[in-house]
DNA sequence: GCGGTTTCTCAGCTCGCTCTCAGGCATTTC
DNA sequence: GAAATGCCTGAGAGCGAGCTGAGAAACCGC
């Protein structure tokens, strides 16, 4: 089999729903900022940022996102504040906010109710990805047969909404950790990824140590959903791993 | 088996009655009419709002509300005096009124004899929205065959109306927080909820203090209705709890 | 006001989850 | 074939999330 081949799947990381959304990310930290801006441009959103809260009104106005990522400490405004003003100018856009652990939990609450969300930093990509699809599968709702959530890979189904994983119908209990790889791995399915990949995707960002952990939780991953036959994760020495099916 | 299709209960926070029924938010504290106007856009109502009661008439007729929620202090006018107006115009919708919990009740009693209703400040959203479902129920009477907020999931039964709960047709004795847990649970069942998002929809909106309440309650639910095979409530480690079935 | 109920906080404990490490197997390289 | 490298997996330490009992505080009905 052709090396080079995994390009050729066309699905890659962009499920359908992506439709090139426009993400508006704010964070006063550039690592933050482009940490998270690559990695949506990557998956196939069209995202702008900045800086500060300052910026954020006018921005909104002309690139009308379809949904913002915002810094709660921002040098020169609170987050809340700028999602308040944002409201009294009308605007809907769904906000998810970026906050410290311990920043005050009573002010950061209430914002699960509407298509609001929010995520503690430090995050992983693939957790702050999957919380902003899921608010943008909210906030469309009513514009019919969205999949809600649901990934398929040939007998593999996971389901984002009830965090259920099923392998050729059988249900499977997975702990957080090995939830995200495996969502990684199904939302990447046919690709190769590397250690590193995915590790800068699915730890927090601010992970230390090294690659091995991801060969544990493969292993993990394995005993669990891949006990069977038709194998579907597959190691790729000197590479990575890939979630697909072997036809050779 | 068939994985996860125990619900009878229309799954998800929007249940069919709502039919995207239209509802006027008049309050003019922002932060309230901001919370209330998103979670029921969020529900799936139509929404509109407004800050004074001096608009509500030229609103109520424009926008043809189904239901209005009115808070009773109002910078210009009473709500009283608003609802009385509105009924002098043959207006028949019917209104929730907010109000504060020691604004005279008497009064309040004298005007929600007709299909109206009212809710103190401060409210959980749970409670607001089962109360405005409950009206819509009412007035739309009639059109047939409602379920009469009735709410199942296996062999568990909540009934809005009479604020019962059965577990295999054994009636449980819930504390109005209990049953605002259990409720929510139930609407959403099989989802995963985090502690979070419950806070935000059982609690008070005021509520301040973590989240570990939650966990305390779920406990005293799991000795109430969960006691028995099959167990109903199941946690979700590291993400939050969900009622369903575990089939596995 | 008083007794009972309900709500919430807290601390101790348990157990699940995460991650490290080391020895073994497989594959590649020399 | 031997050595080197990459990967696999079992064992176990440490941590922290979640469970629960106890009790303080607030609330309610009379």
């Amino acid at each position: 089999m052709a090396t080079g081949n995994a390009s050729s799947v066309a699905r890659g990381s962009a499920p359908a729903t992506e439709g090139g959304a426009r993400i508006l990310v704010i964070d006063d930290e550039p690592a933050i900022r482009d940490l998270v801006a690559t990695a949506l441009r990557f998956v196939g959103f069209e995202v702008q940022t900045a800086a500060s809260a300052r910026e954020v009104l006018a921005i909104a106005t002309e690139f009308a996102p379809d949904l913002i990522i915002l810094d709660v400490m921002l040098p020169d405004l609170d987050g809340f504040e700028v999602l308040r003003r944002l409201r009294a100018a009308g605007a809907r856009t769904p906000v998810i906010f970026l906050t410290a652990r311990d920043e005050q939990e009573d002010k950061i609450r209430g914002f699960t109710i509407g298509g609001d969300d929010y995520v503690t930093k430090p995050f992983s990509l693939e957790e702050l990805i999957a919380r902003l699809r899921a608010v943008l599968r909210r906030t469309r709702a009513g514009s019919g047969a969205t999949n809600g959530g649901r990934y398929r890979y040939a007998d593999l189904e996971l389901d984002e909404e009830t965090r259920r994983v099923w392998r050729g119908g059988k249900l499977i209990r997975l702990t957080p950790t090995e939830f995200r790889l495996l969502r990684y791995l199904l939302l990447n399915a046919e690709r190769v990824l590397s250690k590193e990949q995915i590790l800068d995707h699915v730890w927090q960002y601010d992970y230390v140590g090294d690659a091995s952990v991801v060969e544990t939780y493969i292993s993990y991953l394995r005993k669990k959903i891949d006990d069977r036959e038709p194998k579907l994760i597959q190691t790729v020495r000197g590479f990575g791993y890939s979630l697909r099916l072997e036809t050779d």
